[in-house]
DNA sequence: AATGAATGAGAATTCATTCAT
DNA sequence: TATGAATGAATTCTCATTCAT
C-alpha cells in the first residue's frame, strides 16, 4: 500500500492547483533573479523539483508563466494595501500613511514580487508589456485612490481648487518611484526598516523639505 | 569619373572612431528598446548598417557594447548636470531646482539613455551589473550633491544639527527614483513639459504636500 | 497495431546510453578524420542522426564529447593489452611479444581510436592537452610494464645492474613512436599483417640489427 | 633623406623575399604552437609587425602560406642530413650512427620545424594532406636510404638475401616514429643530450635489447 | 499525473579573405 | 610596398517547445 509520503519521499502525485502554485512561486524567484529573458524554463523546472513538459501542461508557455506570476503577484500587492486601508485610521493623512507603509513594507519584504512587478525591463513581447502596464496601471491606482483621499479630505471640506485627479495620478507616480528608488537606498542602509523609511518619505512629502530644514517634523498623531 | 557619394552611395568605408559612434547609437536604441538580454547584436549591426564582424572588431563583445553604451551615457547625464550648476543661481534651492530641472529634462528627452542606465533589470553578467551599479552610483552622487549643497546652504548659515548625508542620498534616491516613474507619467500626458513637471515635483518635495493643500506654492524667485 | 520498427521506422527513442555510445562512435571516427579543431559538432550530430541538442545535453560541450572519446578509447585500449597480458606465457620476451603484439593490432585495427589518442596535435585547450598527456602516460606505462618485466625476468635472475626504469621509459617510448609510424608504413603496404610487423619490429628491437644482419632470427619459441 | 633604419624604427620598406621569410618564420612558430586550423592568420600577420593583406600579397592564403612553410622547413631537414652524410666516416653503421644523429639533433633542436613537417594531425584539405605526405615521405627516403646502405654495405661484401628496400623503409618507420617520440620522452628529461639519446636508440636497434640485456654495448668506433 | 527523448530556430563569436586607398 | 575598413560563412552553444510513453 503506496503510502503518502509528504516530505519528498519521492515525487508525490500533487493536485494540479497546488503544483501550479509551487511552479509560480519558483518562477516569481528566477525571474525576479534573472529578469524575463535570461530566466530559463529549465532551471524554472529544474528547481521546481518537475520536468519542464509539466510546466508546459500547466502554464502553457513561458509568457503565460510570466503572466500567471504577474498576476499573482499583483493580487498580492493590492491585498496588501487593502488590508492596510482597513486598518487605517479617520485622518487622511493618516491613512496615506498607513497605505504607503504597507506598500513600503511589502515592498521591501517581497523584493522578488515587486521586481517582476516593477524592474521588468523593456525586454517584453507585446502581450506581456501589455499585462506588465496593466499591473503597473493597477498598483498606480491603489496610490493615486491612497493620495486623492487624502487630498480631497483634508482641508477640512472643500477640496483645493487647483488639485484634482491628474495631481493625484502625479504624486502617486512620484512615490511609487521614489519608494522604488529607495528600495535600493534600503540595501545600503541594513538598520532603517520600512516604517523608519515610510516615515521619512512621508516627511519629505508631506512637510515638504523646506519646512524639514526649519525643525518642522511630521509623526502620525495618535488618534 | 568618381563621384564622392556622401549619402549611401553604397556603404562608404567610415573612419573607426565615427563608426564606433555610429554603432553606440543605434546600440542605445536597441538596448533600451528590447533590454540587454533580448537585444541581439544581429540586429544592431543591420541597425547600423555595417556587418556583425565589424561590431566585434571594435566593440569587442556585446558586453563591451554594452559598457561603451553606458559610460558614453552616463558622461552626457554628467555634463547635463554641469552644464546646469554653472548655469544655476545663487540661492541653494534655485541650484536644486535648476538641477533636478537639467536631470528632468535629460531623463524626458534621452529616453534611451535614461533606459540604458537605470532600467536595466537584475539579468545581468557579474561585469556589467557592476557597471551599471557604477553608472547609477555616479547620478545619485551627482542629485545627492545637488540635495546636500541645498540642505547646508538653506538655513541660512548653521546646517540643520539633525541632517546629514545619508539624509541627502536617501532624498536622492526618492527624488530619482520619483523622476525616473514621472518618465512614465510623462509618456501618458504629454501636453506636460519637462519644466512644468520639475516644477511640481519641486513643489511636493521643497514645500510639501500638506502646505500644498493649504495654498502654498513655490516658484523660483527671479534673483 | 504499431509494430516496433527496430530498423529506422524514422528516428526512433533511443535510451541515453546507447545513444551516447553512437554518439561517440560517430565522434571517435570525425576527431580521427579531421582533428579536434576541424571536427564540428554539427558533423557529428548529422552522422549520428541526431540533432546538436542531443550531443550538447548529453556531452555537455564538443570539449566533454571529445574527453568522453578519449577515455572510452584510452579503456579499450588498456583492456586489449590486459587481454594480451592474461595469455602471454612465462618468458618475459614471449609477454613483451604478447603485449607489443597486442598493442600493434590494436594500432592497426582501431586507427580511428589510436589517432584520437595520439595523433592529436598541440592546438588544443588545457584541459584536454592535460586529458590527452594523460591518456598517453597511460599507454606508455602500459608498453613500460611490460617491457621492465621482459627486462628484469629475463636475464635468469639478477637484472642487468645498468637497466632502470628509465631504460623501460625510454623503450617504450621508441616502440609506441616506432609502432605509430609503422601503422603508416601498414598503410602503403596492405599485405603485410600487423602480426607480421610486430615480429619484424620484435626482431628488430630485441635482436638487434647487427645481429639480425648476421642471419640471426628470432622467433616466439612455443612453450 | 630617409635612412634605413635597420633596427625597428617605425616599420621599414622591406623586400618581398626578406618579408616572406619573416612571415614564415612566425608562421612555423605559430602553426607548430597551435596547430593548422587553430593557427589564426590574424596572429600571424601581427607576430610578423605586419597587416593581414602583406600575408595575402605574399603568401596567397593560409594554405599557401601553410605550404610555404612545409617546404621550407623539409628543405631544412633535407640540409641537415646532407651535412651529416659528408661529414659521416666510412663504416656503413657509423654513417648510419651520423645521420641518425643528425636527425635527432634536428628534431630536438627544430621542435617548430619538426611539429610542422610531422605533428600536424589529420585535420587537412586534399591539397595540404599531399604535400604533408610528401614532406614526410622524403624524409623517410632519407632515412631509408641511410638503413639501406648500412645494410648493404655492412656484411662485408654480399647483401643478405633476405633484405630488401622494402626493409629499409620499414626500419627507416621505425626509427623516425621513435626519434620522434622520443622527442617527448626528451621533454621530460632534460638532462638527456641529443647526442645521449640516438646512442640509446642506435644500442637499442642495432645490438638489440636481448644482446643489451646480457651486457654488450655498442659504440661508435674510431675510425 | 508525469517524464525522458528530441528538435528548429536562433544566439554570440571567429575566421579567412577582399576592397579601396 | 602597405594598410584600415569591411564581410560571408561558419562554429559553438542555448532555449522554448513538443512527442511518445
Amino acid at each position: 500500500m503506496t503510502v503518502n509520503r509528504s516530505s519528498e519521499g519521492r515525487r508525490r502525485r500533487v493536485p494540479r492547483k497546488e503544483r501550479e502554485q509551487q511552479i509560480i512561486d519558483v518562477a516569481v524567484r528566477v525571474f525576479a533573479k534573472r529578469g524575463y529573458h535570461a530566466a530559463s524554463v529549465d532551471e524554472i523546472a529544474e528547481l521546481a523539483g518537475i520536468s519542464k513538459p509539466m510546466v508546459y501542461l500547466y502554464l502553457d508557455s513561458k509568457e503565460g508563466l510570466f503572466l500567471a506570476c504577474l498576476s499573482r503577484e499583483a493580487d498580492r500587492l493590492v491585498a496588501a494595501f487593502q488590508g492596510a486601508a482597513r486598518a487605517g485610521g479617520a485622518a487622511p493623512e493618516l491613512r496615506l500613511h498607513a497605505g504607503l507603509s504597507a506598500f513600503f513594507a511589502f515592498v521591501a519584504e517581497h523584493r522578488d514580487s515587486w521586481v517582476v512587478l516593477h524592474r521588468q525591463a523593456s525586454e517584453l513581447s507585446e502581450t506581456i508589456a501589455a499585462a506588465v502596464a496593466d499591473a503597473r496601471r493597477a498598483v498606480m491606482a491603489q496610490v493615486a485612490g491612497l493620495v486623492w483621499d487624502g487630498i480631497t479630505e483634508s482641508g477640512g471640506g472643500s477640496p483645493p481648487a487647483q488639485l484634482s485627479h491628474e495631481d493625484a495620478d502625479f504624486v502617486a507616480h512620484a512615490l511609487v518611484g521614489a519608494a522604488d528608488s529607495l528600495t535600493d537606498w534600503m540595501g545600503s542602509h541594513p538598520d532603517q526598516s520600512p516604517e523608519g523609511v515610510t516615515l521619512r518619505l512621508m516627511n519629505m512629502v508631506w512637510v515638504g523639505m523646506g519646512r524639514v530644514l526649519e525643525g518642522e517634523v511630521w509623526v502620525p498623531a495618535r488618534e
